[in-house]
DNA sequence: TTTAGCACTCTTTTGTTTAGTTTGCTAACT
DNA sequence: AGTTAGCAAACTAAACAAAAGAGTGCTAAA
């Protein structure tokens, strides 16, 4: 589609505008980029691209900046890995190796890295675990009326949540109610929590519905609810030229309040590893200016948590997928 | 020290500006706040305000903005009551009787309510668990190698925490264990796990310095680790005029995520309720531009956490104090 | 003690000029 | 046919100037 200058001219262009933050000249390429022709010929093979829509312009004479359609071409098709420096292997080890005891942490620790070594903006968020099988439940009465009901599940996620009752409720019945639990969920996914079985532990536990109803209902809410994001790095963005429109910044604080709009990005289904979504590819209007990687977040085929990296369509996707790759061998111990 | 035309000066212009962000003129104030005088006569009175330190001007002519003395004057000795309206206590009420099962969520909720009748960014910390008395210690075994210990303190806060081990563990220890830990740490305030303490533990328990010792630390971790910090509305804040400076709208960014700075204000030891911090009275560099107003939010005398509204020294005090004193009403019933 | 009046200060806005880039095009060159 | 030098035209960005507006401080009178 492209031959083979075009290539070297659109990719010297992009990665110019992401070290530079600035509209692209033609005479800025002809001193490096091993463009060996003259500024002429390059603006001419300028004009090309931005008519096949690769390229656009400020303003009628000013540098050219990659559209999106030029940053799509580039992370698919000329992209290289770019080397990750000693420093950068070391800091990445150093936290990866960090004792954690619970899975979400995993999860965070590797997004405050990510954000640390590619000074973007993370955003993270552990497993869901309706996607899981509960490995165990046990139930723990604290005072009269309060108990913790802990769920294990197979990939080793813990979630905790607590139950208030509105009648004392005895050591023994709790465990009558661990028991029939255990019974009827272990080893089962999460999915199974349904109407039917519901009402065999009614039937079951014949003592009290005021018991076990909000044990259920509990239960189910925290296996089905939402799991927490975490933000890392959020003033590096600050830092970036783009962020001196007020308008940018503002909507950049917008988008990290509103969870919502990311938590969909990090959960919506989608087969590779990494994906990347520039500008309006994300099909939100808020996202339109930033570009998203997602990163899912695996160890050994288990899904541990998905990463989110947000930014300016401008960003340096080699640097950060590079990051990523390097990441991900890490984890999965293929070094 | 003021006397009573220039109090009525001070509070208009401290009112004006809380209100327009801009510096407010002599002419503006004849019209309506009730001063029976001529600008020329404000004028006057201005100029003594300013050389007593009440006010500050941004150039040689331009109207008056209060300075930091000025605003404390304000809150010590000039202000009142603002009306909470119809729709705000409503609006309050049906957030507070949201039912929560862990306490944290309640000051979650309460700084969330803080945030949304104030229009300011709230940022919240549960209440620290080491000043309180452990009312129950639980352990959980999950799987061979892993265990969840449930603290249950006095005033109802409940911590958790995975422990993990290096070797298997039966059902059989983690009794044991329990009865143990119970035994010597029950009522106990938590600072009771010192080392002759532990010692003991080691001794009594003779099976596994391996088992225990983990057990201990995670602990003790646990209870003594900082609370998680939540914040609320940060994207408010950028609705305000003083974000407009980009300087500005950064620092703000930066002291958000600079979680440290915030979470030692709420925990500064103090005897008030409430308590307000204007620019430098908070003695930390970043807040300098920003005032601080912190909430101790207690439930008949027992520490829930603690909130603080953090905006622009041109906060609205009279309507964040009030807001704070009805949810304390509200919050001890006495309505 | 208060106030009207006015000169003076300073900011803000608007317009203008100037200098500097960069493009697109034409015509010449290889 | 592809490449390049050269140049006019388009446009931005910075610097400067002028004008308008708002507010103060001071003086003198009420």
């Amino acid at each position: 589609m492209l031959d083979n200058r075009k290539k070297k001219v659109l990719q010297a262009i992009v990665e110019e505008y992401i070290n530079t933050a600035e509209p692209v000249s033609s005479n800025s390429l002809t001193s490096n980029h091993g463009l060996d022709c003259s500024s002429a010929t390059i603006r001419n093979e300028m004009a090309d691209l931005e008519k096949k829509g690769f390229l656009d312009k400020t303003h009628t004479s000013s540098g050219r900046i990659p559209s999106e359609k030029g940053y799509r071409y580039y992370v698919d098709e000329l992209l290289n890995d770019k080397d990750i420096s000693l420093e950068e292997i070391k800091y990445i080890s150093s936290k990866l190796e960090t004792k954690v005891n619970e899975i979400e942490d995993l999860t965070k620790i590797t997004a405050n890295t990510i954000s640390e070594v590619t000074h973007y903006t993370t955003v993270s968020i552990g497993p869901k675990a309706t996607s899981q099988i509960i490995e165990e439940i046990k139930f723990v009465l604290l005072g009269s009326r309060m108990m913790m009901a802990v769920i294990l599940t197979d990939t080793g996620l813990v979630k905790e949540t607590i139950i208030k009752f509105d009648e004392d409720v005895t050591e023994k019945q709790i465990e009558t109610m661990n028991y029939m639990f255990n019974q009827k969920l272990k080893k089962q996914p999460i999915e199974t929590i349904d109407r039917p079985l519901e009402e065999y532990l009614y039937d079951e536990m014949t003592y009290s519905v005021n018991v076990i109803k909000p044990v259920i209902e509990q239960i189910k809410k925290v296996l089905e609810e939402e799991n927490k994001i975490y933000l890392e790095g959020t003033n590096k963005a600050f830092d970036l030229p783009e962020f001196n429109s007020l308008e940018v910044a503002k909507n950049f604080v917008n988008i990290l309040d509103t969870k919502e709009l990311v938590a969909d990005m990090l959960n919506s289904g989608f087969a590779e590893d990494i994906k990347v979504y520039i500008g309006e590819e994300s099909e939100k209007e808020q996202l339109k200016d930033f570009s998203v990687i997602t990163f899912k977040h695996k160890v050994n085929g288990k899904d541990l948590g998905t990463i989110g990296i947000i930014g300016p369509k401008r960003m340096d996707y080699s640097k950060v997928i590079s990051v990523m790759k390097y990441i991900n061998q890490k984890l999965n111990g293929k070094s």
